[in-house]
Parts: C-alpha cells; structure tokens; sequence
DNA sequence: TCATCCCTGTGG
DNA sequence: CCACAGGGATGA
C-alpha cells in the first residue's frame, strides 16, 4: 500500500480514535514482533500519531512506537468482531483496538527515545530545494524520487504517476531536467499525492489496501499497472521497463 | 549504484 | 511453476 497517500490517510483516521487515550496493552501474535511489548512500560497515554514519510509514529509518554507497513502492512481499527488473517500485532485502547495486518511480513515495529532515520523533506512541505538537488544527481530521475533519502513518502505507484504528470519520462538523468520541467515537476508532486489523499490513496485489485476503517482507496493510476493498455490522454500503449529494479510504466507519446 | 534478500500470496 | 508485487537494508 504504503506510500504517503495511505500512510496519510491511516494516520489521519487513527488520531482522533486514539490520541489522548490509554494504550492499555500490547499483543505480538508474530513471534517475530515480540520485542514490542517487551519494550513498552504499560499503560501509556498515545500523545499523538504522526506521519514521517511512510513511517507511522505513536508518540507515548516516554518513547515511540514506530511502524513500518513496507509493502503489505496496515493498520486497522476495531471495535469487536475476530481479527483478520495476518493480525501481527494488537494495540489494546479502552474503546477498541489497532491491528497491525500484514499478509508479508515484511513490515516492521519499534520501540526506541526517538526517530533515527535519514530521510529527505517529506514530499508535501516546501520543494523549492529541488532544482538545486537535481542538477546533482546523475540518477534516472524514477530513481531518484525514490530514494527517501532524497524526498521522503513517495513509492513506485506515485513516482510513475508525477512523472507522467509532469510529461518527463522516468528514465532521464535527474541532472538532465529543464528549469521548465523541474517547475513542473515540484508543482505536479504535491498535485498528485494530494489528490490520491483526497481519495484515500490507491487500492490494487491484488493488494487490499484498506484505511483502518475498512474502506478502499479509490484513486486510479493513469500509468502505474498499466502495461500494454492506452494512455488515457493519447491511446498509446502504456510501456513498463525496469529502472533501479523495480518495474516503471510511463506513456511514451506523453513523456519526453 | 546495483544486486540480493526479507516473506507470502497471487496471477499468468 | 515461475515471475512479480506498492519498500528498504545490506553488502559488494
């Protein structure tokens, strides 16, 4: 699921559920997760939930409990009823409780003071550093949206689609961008994670993605996915090719 | 900067 | 059965 569309909207629809409550109890069901309880001094008040790029922070008395979804992780809310398939982990509220859900596994959860991670500007703040950052970068500019080093919650569904938005084809040298596409380029990205978040993100057909309460994200790629089918601008056939070892759609015709 | 690996499920 | 999947850490 998770780039920053979804991890948005799961943040946004846990805070008013959870913040300012006792986290009463933590369950790993996942052996593997077992160093969170472990971790945690219980009960604790959730001071807040916040967002850094796609990592999700609970912000406790004293420490955080930070989540990672990667590629199959989510956080679900419950009131009652039996946990779904792939429950990893249980945060128990007084009024209910988040299910950390995560068919891969690959996600992660940690308890640590604080939050270590080198990551760029978070995608929606202020992108004026863009031109200056791209000129050095001999990446293909895909790569470099990427990379959460640079810029921080955008995935390979939504660098396909701000690429494609923007008219540049995935595979130019980020060095190689003109003054003209770079303004495109840093109006385009918030323009798209926006409007992805006002959908509530993207749900696939093979990969539920659901925001905890339930519902699907309803955002369509104009690219991403789409291999073979017509542009939905100009009916050429959508390309995929691989750069940086993950597969990249973009519409030949409309991406120079 | 790139390949590899983590893990499981699904679709071709 | 194999390829592939939205992420990211790691080691070469």
């Amino acid at each position: 699921m998770p780039e920053l569309p979804e991890v948005e909207s799961t943040v946004r629809a846990l805070r008013p559920r959870i913040r300012g409550q006792r986290l009463l109890a933590v369950r790993a069901l996942d052996p593997v997760l077992a160093h969170v309880p472990r971790a945690m001094a219980l009960p604790a008040a959730v001071q807040d939930v916040e967002r850094r790029g796609k990592y999700i922070l609970f912000r406790l008395d004293t420490v955080f409990l930070i989540v990672h979804l990667r590629m199959s992780g989510r956080l679900l809310w419950r009131e009652e009823g039996a946990y779904p398939p792939h429950t990893r982990l249980v945060l128990e509220f007084p009024h209910g409780e988040v299910l950390f859900v995560d068919v891969r596994r690959l996600g992660t959860a940690e308890v640590a003071r604080e939050f270590r991670e080198e990551l760029g500007p978070d995608a929606l703040s202020d992108l004026s550093f863009l031109p200056q950052a791209l000129r050095r970068s001999r990446a293909p500019i895909k790569v470099w949206l990427l990379d959460q080093r640079n810029l921080a919650g955008i995935g390979n569904i939504y660098a396909a689609e701000i690429l494609f938005r923007a008219g540049i084809d995935p595979r130019r040298p980020a060095h190689s961008l003109t003054p003209a596409e770079v303004a495109r380029l840093r109006a385009v990205i918030p323009a798209v994670l926006e409007e992805a978040l006002a959908a509530l993100g993207t749900t696939l057909a093979d990969a539920a993605y659901q925001t905890p309460e339930g519902e699907a994200g309803d955002y369509a790629p104009w690219v991403y996915g789409r291999e073979g089918l017509p542009c939905k601008v100009c009916g050429t056939p959508i390309v995929r090719v691989e750069l940086g070892g993950r597969g990249t759609y973009f519409c030949p015709r409309c991406q120079k």
